[in-house]
DNA sequence: GTCTATAGGCAGATAGAC
DNA sequence: GTCTATCTGCCTATAGAC
């Protein structure tokens, strides 16, 4: 993991890519460290080398989707843009993952919630505090200068929006269809829109 | 099944019970037969006497579960209220699974669609199809007696306030709280609300 | 309709050689 | 860091007695 590796490429990494695909197209519940073996190439005793644990494997796995969501957060934030165009920045994150044909990785464990180990709950409920907390920030900007107008408090306004692209994600992906998803996610940001 | 049973007491029917409340709370891969006989005292091979296959245990979990949203989508019809008092009473039917700690059936297999077998698949979809024909019902009444003023079109609008529900009750159930789903849910519904 | 017993497979995980 | 081999336990499902 440390030093001069080719980056994308080592065992664990990859490991990290596969289980992160199978996490959100079939659950936490519905993978196994037998398919990532075979998908690989290796055997199921080597991924235990880098990932002791399913548990351990899903927190990292967590921790890393959470910390690539940020750096995507933060390149909204250094656009500089109005916040409306934010909103819909952020929107367009989910539209992504659902155009590669998975869940929300926090929205699918989110689902499967009561049968994780505790390491993962906390760190799920952090993703979507830390998503909460940067939309109320948005929100608040938008209502200062006036190109946002807020019917609740812009924390409730902010959980709405996560609540709301999660389930357009959870719905959409069935009928593989993005523009049920587009359409629920546009439906949604209008309403915030100043008259 | 059928003669004078005591209707709501025998086998099928509390394996049923039990099965609907573990895929609601656990998801349809996380839970076994075994986790239903220890419930009710009886044997796996007993369970395997009413329904077969896991995939026939589901599909009838399904079918009895959207049966009885259909009731209720009736009673509501039946109680004559208006389209916004429609949509609010639909929206609480969402509001007491969440009071049972639960996500909705489909919803949570919506999840977890990719690993379920074809039966289950159709069933889940059948489900979305029917509240969204619904709802669109009462959007199209609430535009034409002026008491809903829908930005998109019903059919739209329709799907927008599923979506948004189903993401309200999979974001508040990890964090058990009723507050946060009604909170969305009203922001939901406010917005069709005519001004 | 429920039971005992069991098949056959896959799960997560570990020991120890290389 | 990856392998072979293996453990233990659970999974869905079936056969056949009662």
């Amino acid at each position: 993991m440390a030093r001069a590796q080719a980056a994308n490429t080592d065992t664990a990494t990859r490991t990290l890519d596969v289980a992160e695909r199978l996490v959100q197209t079939r659950g936490f519940n519905g993978f196994s460290y037998a398919d990532i073996a075979a998908e690989l190439g290796v055997t199921k005793a080597s991924l235990h080398y880098h990932f002791a644990s399913k548990t351990e494997l899903g927190r990292a796995l967590i921790e890393r989707y959470a910390e690539r969501f940020r750096e995507r957060l933060g390149q909204i934030d250094a656009g500089g843009a109005a916040p409306p165009a934010k909103l819909a920045a952020y929107a367009d994150i989910y539209a992504s993952v659902l155009r590669d044909r998975r869940m929300c990785l926090c929205g699918m464990l989110a689902a499967e919630y009561e049968t994780l180990p505790e390491p993962i709950r906390e760190a799920i409920l952090r993703f979507f505090d830390e998503s909460e907390t940067w939309l109320a920030d948005v929100l608040e900007q938008g209502e200062a200068d006036g190109s946002l107008r807020l019917q609740g408090s812009a924390r409730d306004e902010g959980r709405a929006i996560v609540s709301g692209l999660e389930g357009a994600l959870l719905v959409a992906r069935p009928y593989a269809d993005v523009d049920r998803f587009e359409t629920a996610a546009a439906s949604l940001l209008k309403r915030l829109a100043a008259a």
